[in-house]
DNA sequence: GGATTATAGTTTGAATATCAAAATATATGA
DNA sequence: TCATATATTTTGATATTCAAACTATAATCC
């Protein structure tokens, strides 16, 4: 047994090794997300957040607070920071008026965009060894396993 | 512009594409992981701590405070209460006598194991509709990318 | 329709987690 | 040796989180 990964037996399936190799992928991104929000004064949920809203557009509060994994309380008072430091605003839902929609300001977004662009520099050193055939078949597998969850 | 994704226009490059679906895999795990998480009480980074110490072995406080993402007083107080409960020990740092290495017991063990199989259910089924050849191009392309981090 | 149950969001108070800075111990290098 | 760098812990203040109670609206059932 090796001293150093005494929890790693050497002949794993493939599955087994993918899975490792998910949860090393995950550990890193969510290090290096974790560095790049202490360095901005922000929380990763509010990093989060922004990323979800983002990408998603406005949503829903009960929405937003199953995406990023927290109750529905504790996202109440982070939304509120979150207005006051004028990054997102609340609008009332169109046809439900229990809930309420939580969007980016035009500040917002420009943090959204400043940040992706953090991601996306990130993206393109993970895959400068690929070749573009590579990227695109990366793409695809990717976005099956999104569907799948 | 379409009203439920107002921040992504529709004539992407595969790199913004790409960096994208990246960013949903892991906001997607990473909620799958708070839900977890929260169902057996422990914290995220408490369980983060468990997975690296299972998949990497024993390590220093400090990089497994770098690698968690947080500081290291931080991380004592955490490795304090998981010591308490019994999951992990610390021992001294075979050449440096200011370092200490922590490593998972056998009850920590247990728990990775645990963990790491409702990890592997969810690669599973996340990669249920691939086949066995896309199978390895995928741990291929992850493997690639985890070493470029 | 009207009563009941379910869902969405907020508020509150207590528990927990986090950081930055100071303190201690050891290592490294001039 | 002395100065500086690194690893860890401790401390006190701040921030985050949850669960539970509460309000408001929607959906369902008779």
């Amino acid at each position: 047994m090796a001293a150093e990964h005494p929890n790693i037996t050497q002949h794993h399936s493939t599955d087994h090794t993918l899975n490792h190799v998910i949860i090393e992928f995950y550990e890193k991104l969510s290090s290096w997300e974790h560095a790049i929000v202490r360095d901005k004064g922000f929380s990763l949920s509010q990093v989060h957040t922004i990323e979800l809203l983002g990408v998603h557009g406005a949503m829903r509060m009960k929405e937003l607070a199953d995406k990023i994994g927290v109750t529905t309380g504790t996202l109440t008072v982070q939304i509120d920071k979150m207005v006051e430091a004028e990054w997102v605003v609340r609008r009332p839902h169109e046809t439900d008026r229990r809930s309420i929609l939580v969007e980016l300001t035009e500040k917002g977004q420009t943090l959204f965009i400043e940040h992706d662009a953090l991601h996306l520099q990130l993206t393109t050193d993970l895959t400068a060894g690929m070749s573009s055939e590579e990227r695109t078949v990366l793409l695809n597998l990717l976005t099956r396993m999104n569907r799948e969850f």
